[in-house]
DNA sequence: TCTTAACTTCACAAGTTTCTGAAAGAAGCG
DNA sequence: CGCTTCTTTCAGAAACTTGTGAAGTTAAGA
């Protein structure tokens, strides 16, 4: 009995080409390639997690490579990082059914475009027709602020009903 | 008396530190560097809009280098291009006050996401474990495009009590 | 404590991207 | 119709990014 990977049984051809083409969005959407692909990978897999190993395997990549994407991933809060017990192995994975509710935490995403319209008004002047378009500007972002946390309690209202608590 | 450019009385120092910065919020975001400096110095303009050359001017870049960035510009309708009459120049402006609405008009973008978490659950199986979490992520993002529709609404009756009609 | 598996860091090569100058292409105006 | 002004396209140089191999670090297990 050899060691199965626990990801068999699909067809790799399929998982590969669909991981590809999400990585590409996420790369569309500005996220860099390899982070990307290894955001995807892990996406893609049944139990939500691989080893490092395994990415290196699946997307053809270094350590070094898998390393670094992984990282990245790490301090963005869209992957944890888990030591298997018993080995020197690290998992990474992805936050099973929450990961896209990072999507919506752009908290310091928000606050950076904040100070910096903030900055704007202060000095083109408040009172001139460029400042004024930045202030509106920036009441918008802080109504999205808002906004954004009260669609997440209607969606997780909304996904209980539908999927039930997961 | 010397012909003044449209923004004169402005401290150009303040203006560029300001451009400069925006633009590195928007690079941050995605955006590649020359839009993200164009379309921050259109947002710094007191008139809302700028020609070529003066865009060339304050960012010190070649007019090849502003050609590239309007037409990213224009096709992300970012920035609207118009010809002033009577002369060969163009002038490209950002939508006064509703450019940021161009943030929340990401339709297509959703909808390719969408396309793509869809073959996603095709392809690994809907009564997968990887399929259902595709599943889930797909109804969250279908749950989104309709939020950020009444979110828009929202926007605008808060807007108008504050800003009144601009 | 030593060995060894696993991960990380680093310098560099390969590959992209980006901006420029030059030349070609439009369009107003006489 | 041709001159002139402005914009666009294009090839290439420069700068930046990205992924690799190799060396270094950490920690499990004997």
């Amino acid at each position: 009995m050899t060691t199965e990977p626990a990801e068999a049984g699909r067809d790799p051809e399929a998982v590969s080409k669909f991981v590809e083409g999400f990585a590409a969005q996420l790369v569309e959407a500005g996220m860099q390639r390899m982070p990307a692909r290894v955001f995807a990978a892990l996406l893609a897999s049944d139990s939500g997690s691989l080893t490092s190993a395994e990415l290196g395997e699946t997307l053809r990549v270094s350590p070094a490579a898998v390393s670094g994407a992984v990282r990245y991933l790490s301090q963005q809060h869209m992957v944890a990082r888990e030591r298997e017990p018993g080995s020197r192995r690290e998992r990474y994975r992805v936050h099973s059914n929450q990961w896209y509710e990072a999507l919506t935490n752009r908290e310091a995403v928000l606050k950076r475009w904040e100070n910096a319209l903030s900055e704007g008004v202060t000095s083109l002047g408040a009172d001139t027709p460029a400042g004024r378009r930045m202030a509106e500007t920036l009441a918008f972002f802080e109504f999205v602020d808002g906004e954004i946390v009260a669609m997440m309690e209607r969606w997780r209202v909304h996904r209980e009903e539908r999927f039930g608590r997961g």
